[in-house]
DNA sequence: CATAGGATTTGCT
DNA sequence: GCAAATCCTATGC
């Protein structure tokens, strides 16, 4: 996928199926941010499916509250959220008619605005210790590999919530050429537990809602074999 | 109203 | 491999 590639918009019906058919097809899928300050885009190399209430596993497990209610809502929107304090972390809200829903943005490729992004890194003050990542260790493939990296490449956080990714400005989400599609989803897809969800029991944490372009050097940790 | 813990990342041991 | 950083949410009294 070139670095200038063109997008189409996804539309809404794309958005409005089964969290974890939408997950696997966002594989491939870019993510634009468009600021004052320049571009930066990415491609989407990893994500996860959560489902409404009947998902241990999803926020919405406590049914709408003031956090979650974004899920319940229009297909195609941005739901961010902090956790552990500090870090943000991307979803499109994604789900069948009537359901809720989201799929976690996990891991990405900086096509374009890499040096807008090591600019963004380097001026960081998130992670431990208030301590600041080293210019010297990012190289693109890692630059977006965890969920929260992508919040931090793309400069993401809650206000976004509720923006629409579709026919957005400042963040969209869209599909590149069917030639460059095919070629980056040749790879393969593979499939594993989502991360981090031990808490949900079980059926819910082991239910192999994780989706990554196989072998990819983006991803945010390996995958079991799949 | 108080509190436990989290869809993470980092640097040090 | 471990624990810190840090704050919001959900839950329980």
């Amino acid at each position: 996928v070139s670095a200038t590639t063109r997008l189409e918009p996804l539309p809404a019906a794309f958005y409005e199926r089964p969290q974890h058919e939408v997950a696997a097809d966002l594989l491939g899928m870019v993510l634009v941010r468009d600021s004052p300050v320049g571009t930066v885009e990415a491609l989407i190399v990893e994500t996860e499916a959560y489902g409404g209430p009947e998902d241990l596993a999803s926020h919405a497990r406590a049914g709408k509250t003031a956090r979650t209610e974004p899920m319940f809502g229009a297909v195609g929107r941005a739901y961010v959220y902090l956790v552990y304090g500090m870090h943000h972390c991307l979803n499109v809200v994604a789900h069948a008619h009537g359901a809720a829903g989201a799929v976690l943005i996990r891991a990405a490729l900086p096509l374009a605005g890499v040096d807008l992004v090591a600019a963004r890194r380097s001026g960081s003050r998130r992670g431990a210790r208030g301590t600041t990542a080293r210019l010297t260790r990012l190289v693109p493939e890692r630059a977006a590999a965890g969920p929260a990296l992508v919040c931090q490449a793309l400069d993401v956080d809650r206000s976004f919530t509720g923006a629409d990714l579709i026919r957005g400005e400042a963040l969209r989400l869209g599909r590149p050429p069917a030639a460059e599609l095919a070629m980056v989803r040749g790879a393969g897809v593979v499939t594993g537990p989502r991360v981090g969800v031990d808490y949900a029991g079980d059926e819910w944490a082991s239910r192999p809602w994780r989706f990554g372009l196989r072998g990819h050097p983006a991803l945010s940790r390996p995958f079991r074999a799949s």
